[in-house]
DNA sequence: CACACTAATATTGTCGACAATTTAGTTCAT
DNA sequence: ATGAACTAAATTGTCGACAATATTAGTGTG
């Protein structure tokens, strides 16, 4: 089976790009979440015909940006707290185990790309202290090439293809930034640390105390709305 | 959040009929595994346009049925036994988890629905000893019911729309039966029981050594390929 | 004033035709 | 015979128009 990465895709038809430019504007939310999606307001928007479009929001209802009813038309998705927790409740177990298939399955030059990569956000960090914003792609560019290393393709195009631009989606809307943001360069080199030295069980352990340690936080956020309310 | 089940859906449109049809047809084989995929041959069989079986197509793709390449067309996936491997890994943490929720969120009549559904599987493969194809269309159903019972929209449509369709067809294809199907039983009512206690923590790990069962006969079943070849 | 029903409008689903691209086949040169 | 360049055929991508369905506005009635 050969290996694919998701992300090395280019425009190739003007389906795909119209895709991209839809995707771009859910996620940073130019296109409101939770707005109903006019087929032919945005076939006029993105100069194409309704076909192109069509496809494109085909393909943003499988990465669960839009959701679709028969004869009635599309919505961008609603955000909230709980289907927030429900996104990370899942990561924990997949991104969990694409560390342990990673320690055993990731070549060297590979993990020696990443630990480079970290490096640089570090640096990054440093001088940006503060904007969250490169930090977050940063924090997501790791995760993802973890994934990659995993070797495994249902588990790269589930995790890259479908719940990517939706995680990156509840980012950018809902801010998850705060005071994990420092902690997250020390976990991440644990991580690597671990898969470097082929040590899947406890890659695995690390990566879910990671993603769990954000859904802690978030199920915190929640318990804090339903007070105040 | 809507909690909404895949499988309660009925041909609304008639791209969702010819979806349906080719779904079937994949599934059971009869459009071979790996072969090309002609959208004007197909237009033809199913009598409709090009434009609804597109939206079909699309729809496959997502369940991982096709994989389409651009300008280029698509074709039916190629199963593999690592393929299967990798979707069996999956299939535990994500069912793991899904015990584990289902064990906090599965309402009683649920559950209990659950049992007599076991009690039922169990008259049928008394009656039709042997034959293992009911026996797979029920075990799929269990699974099915618990994860509808962790109540996480995600993983719902993750497991029951774009996996569901591609376990069964590695079922149907590769012949997945064997001296598991007597012990499945056992494992269900063991798992059905940690859910009716509330025990989240055993579900899950009942329901990943379920799965990792087979997942290892499959591994036992790859070794011996390698070595006769 | 609320509600049910109907008519008008707008939106989605489907079709057939054309354009763009890939694939298959043929010719020619090495 | 092999391979490159070109041509022809077939396939995919896109378009505009029409049909089917849902939404809205309007009307009348209780």
């Amino acid at each position: 089976m050969q290996i694919v990465s998701p992300l090395e895709r280019s425009a190739i038809t003007s389906s795909d790009r119209v895709l991209f430019e839809i995707q771009r504007a859910i996620v940073e939310g130019d296109i409101a979440a939770g707005s109903k999606i006019s087929e032919p307001e945005l076939a006029r928007r993105f100069n194409v015909s309704r076909a192109p479009l069509r496809e494109a929001l085909a393909r943003l209802e499988r990465c669960h940006l839009i959701e679709r009813i028969p004869n009635a038309g599309a919505r961008v998705v609603t955000l909230s707290t709980e289907g927030l927790i429900s996104l990370y409740q899942i990561r924990e177990e997949l991104e969990g185990l694409a560390c342990r298939l990673a320690a055993e399955q990731m070549p060297e030059n590979e993990i020696d790309e990443l630990r480079q990569l970290l490096d640089k956000h570090l640096e990054t960090q440093r001088v940006r202290e503060g904007e969250s914003y490169y930090q977050e792609a940063g924090d997501l560019d790791f995760h993802y090439r973890i994934i990659l290393g995993s070797k495994n393709q249902y588990l790269i195009n589930m995790l890259c293809d479908e719940l990517y631009y939706l995680v990156r989606m509840y980012r950018v809307q809902m801010g998850m930034n705060g005071p994990r943001v420092s902690r997250a360069f020390d976990e991440h080199k644990a991580i690597i640390n671990a898969i470097a030295n082929r040590d899947g069980e406890l890659a695995d352990l690390l990566m879910r105390r990671h993603i769990g340690a954000s859904r802690k936080n978030i199920e915190l956020r929640l318990q804090t709305q339903k007070e105040t309310s």
